[in-house]
Formats: C-alpha cells, structure tokens, sequence
DNA sequence: AATAAAAGTGTAACCGGTTCCATTATGTTT
DNA sequence: AAACATAATGGAACCGGTTACACTTTTATT
C-alpha cells in the first residue's frame, strides 16, 4: 500500500513547478516547451502518477460523470438502454453512476440527492413520476434532466426521449383487428405512467379506426414489479366474453403473462394472438415465435446521452427537447386469425 | 440556473464559524449545541445547501464509490448481477460506477485508468485476463479489487467470488450421463477464461466417473460475444458421431446455440438433451421447458460488494478470499433418454 | 541592433469541504 | 468560591488540483 504521488511530487521531481505539469496534464491550456513536456510525462510515468478527479472537479472542471437512474436493471429492457448509454458516454470520455429507483418515491429521492451532491452535469431518468420539487431544482441548478421511456406532463420543461407509444400499441393493436379480431386486449403499464397512458391511447384509436366497440373490461393496468401481469392475465382469460387478441404493453410484465397463459394451458395463437412490447432474442424461439414491437434502445440511448450533455457548462435554457423514435413491429407467428365462436 | 451556496454561505447566514457547519454535516465529528445545530439546520434547508462529495472526498473522505467493471450489461447475466451489485451497494450507502469492456483489453485499460484517477474504493470486475500490472498496481494503492464470475491464475492475491464452476458442470454432465447418454458435448467459455476452464473439468470428471470416453471433438470453445455459440452449435451437429446430449456452458451464447438448433430443426429433448447455464425467465417458457443450471446472483453480489467494502481504510492484506458459492441445477423438461440409434 | 511580440515558466490564490488546535462558555466537584 | 473538567465555537491550514498574473527568456520585426 503505497501513498500516491501528487502532482508536487511530479513538479520536484521533474525540476518544474506545478502549473507546468498541470498544462501538461491539460494540452491547451498553455504553453509548455517541447522537451520540459517529454521530460515530465517521463516523470509521472515513473512515478506512476495518476491525476485526481476529485481535486480536478473542484476547480469548475468540465463535466465528466452522469447520473443513470433506472426503475432496475434486471428487467432486460433497462439492463440494454444501460449497456448502450454506458457506452455512448464512455465514447464521450463521461463516466455512468448507476442507481435504481425500483419505482420507490422515497429512494428516488435519496438518489437524486446523491447526483445533487456530486453535481453530476446530466441525468438519465425514468422518473417515478413524485419528487417534482426535486426534479425543478435539479435543472434550476444547471444539472440536465432527460427523461427516457417515460415522462411526467406536469414537468414539461423536461427533455424527453421515448418510443412512439401511441403509434406503436395503435399499429399492433390494428395488426390484431386486420386479422379479424373483435375482442381485443390489452395489458400496459399503471394508467398513472405516461407510457401506460399512451399505449392505451393508441390501442382506443386503434379500434376506433376498426370500427370496434371499446370495453374497459380488456383493458388491464399491471404495475411494473411483482406478479400483477399474471393476475392480470388471470382476470382477462375469466371473463365472460374473453378475449380472442392480446396486446401486452408492459415490458416488465410480459414474462408473468406469458407464465400464466402456459399455465392455464392457453394456445397461441390458436386460442389467444399475443403481440408483446419485448426484443428479447428469446421472443423468437418461442413455440410459436412471438410478433413483437422492438424498441430501438440505441436509438434511446444515444438521443438520450446526447441531451444529457447537451449544455456542458450548465448553460441550460429554451424549450426542452422531445424526441420520439419509431418502434417496430416484428411481425412472427403469434397471431393469427380467430377461431369461430362456438 | 442559481450558483449553489456553500458552506460558507451557511455560516454566514447562521452566524457561525465553517466548522460548526461541518460538524453538524458530520455528526460524530465533535459537539454541537442543540440550539445551534437546528439552527444550522434550518439555514441548509431555506438554502438549499448539498455539499460538494467532490470536496468532501480530496480530505481523505470516507470511501463512497465502488466501481463496476462488467464485460457488458446487455448479457442477463450481468445485467441482474449489476443490479444487484448496486442495490446491495446502496444499502450501505456506497455508489457505484459501472462501466464495460466489451472484453476488450484496450477498453479495459482505460476503465481502469478512469477508476484509478477517482480513487474508487473497491472495485468488482469480470476481468478480460490482461492488464496484469494495472491490477497490481490498483492493488497496491489500496483499492480493493474482487474478481467475479471469473479470475485470473496469475493473480492470486485477487479476491474472488463465482460459483462452483467445476461442480456445476459436473453435475450437470453427471445427469445426462444417468439419462443414458453416451456422447455427451459441451459449449463452453474460451478456455483462456477460467469459467471455461473449470467447467470444461467438471465436464470430464463427470464423463470419467460414468465410465465415459473423452471426446475432444465434442468440446466447443465459443466466444463471449458474436455468433460463436451457433457456430460451435453447427460444427456438433455436423459430426460424424454426433452428441445425444449438450451442455451449454457459455452463458452468453445460450440463445446463440438454441436459435441454431431451432433452425436446424432439432427437436429438444427427442433428438437433443439439453441443459443450460442460463437462468433468465424465458427459460422456463420454452417448449420444452429447459433444464438449467441456476446461479445464485444475488449471493455473487453480496459477496462481491462486501469484500470491496472490506478494507475501508486501504489497509489490504494477507491472504485473499476465495468465495464459491453452489448454483443450483434446477430440472425441467429439455432432459431425456437418448433414441435408440439406427 | 533595438524593440516588440510571443513563448515558457513560476508564484500564489482559489475551489469547498475537513480537521487540528486554541479559545471561550458552561457545568461539576469539594 | 476556587479549581478544574467538559462543551461549544472559531481560526486557519490542508487536501490536490487549476488558473490568473507576473516575470523571464526566445523569436520576430523593421
């Protein structure tokens, strides 16, 4: 355990003083003559001198870390939009402090009071959609705030980047009617998320266009941790007149509803079409492979890291951003046209 | 965009001295009267006032940050251990900086850098297997370094926490064999990995104690990323004397090896038993439902944050620790007796 | 060759906290 | 009430970088 040189070590050591090697340390910010630059990188390669972020940052040191801040990372959703960020930002130089949320007020608000104390210069969200009075203070600071897959209408100062969600469940929800469905389906986020919202926006228009009638009975909220799919599910399959098409909208929850139709030993596509909000490589080699809307997630990422570095020196103002990127549909085998009605 | 308040403007605004301040940001550190601290109190809540961690830190401040190293987070695998990792880690309070590499040495090298400069505390990493002397030199600065899922023989003095690799395999092997299974093949890590290596071992333990022959040709090396695994996959299949029965060893490639099986129309468990090491729900929803080898995450995360959290103070020494915890094979359905050969 | 401009280097203050130590206020003991 | 321990507070140095500014050399200009 060895104590670590600092850049006065590396100054004696090299016969200069510390402003010199700190302009070596920094290329551009003055003059250095040829040979004293050689002879102190020698020297700090030597002495194995390493720069200290902590003492950089305290002197209005360029932005270098940004904060992620996800509801959890094991849903395979996030665990890919934290994969592509981390690399989007490492190809800028910018470090990624991962947190959590795991959709709880009360530690969303502990972790945005940790970004806060690091002054981190960017914030990737997906807010759990309290804390406002944080959230305002973090952009009256300077701190740029993007929020991804999700947003919160009553911070409409906010950069956001999403899907198009009413256009993706609207469009899956119309492959399902073309096929000649009438009882249609649909499974999404908590009406209190702005994702679930949409998506269930898009599915009404989508029948509509159909001409088909609306039924609250088909459309079911399941939050977005737990086994609220499957009960979910459960209710859809036991009513009276049960759905023939399934549109499950929620990602963290198409695992449970998958679950529970194998369980009660449902057919797909014969007895149930199932279109499901999921890029998984296992979606396609399901029995049948599965007809999914595909999330773009670098797309996400990069529009995401983007504005989280958009005003590097805090210089934050005009109207925020809102970028909205096309899903796919991926067309496979789940659905299919309905049986007859006995 | 308000310029945030500091310590100072704390004191001054309470009418006392910087150090009162700091007492009270730091209970424990020396009295404070009653009357004063709330006062203080009061005046950081109307202020507004969060203290810098980047200054807290250059004063030989208590380790905050532990840096996660993982070959990428798109891999499930690494996905939940990093959640974990960050949940475990916030629980004590201790933030975490994720970053990958892709299992690229280069980009290695430069995390690393990155992580020396901020003087993390800790460090867990599935390391690449080079970069010998940056780890040592990570080590002797105090940090300390835990090695998950993998290791690295040439470094011993690295802690380490995975599972059972030997065991798991051998186990796992050792049911194929009981099913009746005589040409049994594994996809496994590169064998420059030691996960590779030591389930390659626990293979041929379980082929010897069946009283098996060894075949090198039914041992396959595929990459952590890319197509390897489908490759690997290919080249069995094509055998002359191909296997009845596959261990698919290399988390990363799982989906890989199946989507080739799945298009060479191999039907599982008729004309292929199969066990995976792979524990993602998708597994369980497959037809037919997979046999899998699970790894406890949670345990892998526990273990790994406590050891980087062991030594707080840079006070590393004696021996390292090695943690291996059981997985579990857990038994389904892509698991039975081999047809009867023409 | 004289002078101006540019290049190279050093000194010291500063960033925003923590902490040692000195000083003053309060409380306890006999 | 004197003597002394303890609580509460303040002043100032310090952590390890960056940077404004002053100073000394070199190079360029005419």
């Amino acid at each position: 355990m060895q104590k670590q040189p600092t850049i006065r070590d590396v100054a004696a050591a090299a016969g200069v003083s510390v402003a010199v090697v700190s302009r070596v340390l920094n290329p551009g910010s003055g003059p250095v003559a040829a040979a004293t630059r050689s002879r102190v990188s020698e020297v700090m390669e030597t002495l194995g001198y390493h720069p200290r972020t902590a003492a950089r940052e305290l002197k209005h040191g360029p932005p270098t870390t940004l904060g992620l801040l996800l509801a959890d990372v094991s849903n395979p959703f996030f665990a890919r939009l934290a994969d592509q960020v981390v690399q989007e930002a490492h190809s800028r130089g910018i470090q990624v402090l991962l947190m959590t949320t795991q959709e709880d007020d009360q530690l969303e608000s502990e972790r945005l009071s940790t970004l806060i104390e690091r002054r981190v210069s960017g914030i990737i969200a997906t807010p759990t959609g309290n804390n406002l009075e944080i959230w305002k203070k973090l952009q009256d600071m300077g701190t740029d705030v993007v929020f991804v897959d999700r947003s919160i209408p009553a911070l409409p100062a906010v950069d956001v980047v999403t899907i198009n969600n009413v256009e993706s469940a609207r469009s899956a929800t119309a492959l399902l009617a073309a096929h000649g469905h009438r009882r249609i389906a649909i499974i999404s986020g908590p009406s209190s998320s702005t994702t679930g919202r949409d998506r269930i926006a898009g599915y009404r228009e989508a029948l509509d266009a159909a001409g088909l009638d609306q039924d609250d009975l088909l459309i079911r909220s399941a939050a977005f941790r737990g086994a609220a799919g499957g009960d979910a599910m459960t209710t859809l399959l036991n009513l009276e007149d049960p759905p023939t098409a399934l549109v499950v909208a929620n990602t963290a929850q198409v695992t449970a509803v998958l679950r529970r139709l194998s369980h009660a030993g449902v057919s797909i596509p014969d007895e149930l079409s199932v279109i499901v909000f999921e890029d998984s490589p296992w979606t396609e080699l399901m029995t049948p492979p599965l007809t999914i809307v595909r999330q773009p997630i670098d797309l996400l990422a990069r529009h995401s890291v983007r504005l989280a570095l958009a005003h590097p020196n805090g210089k934050a103002a005009g109207k925020p951003t809102v970028v909205r990127v096309d899903a796919e549909l991926v067309e496979r085998s789940s659905v299919a046209r309905p049986r007859l009605r006995v």
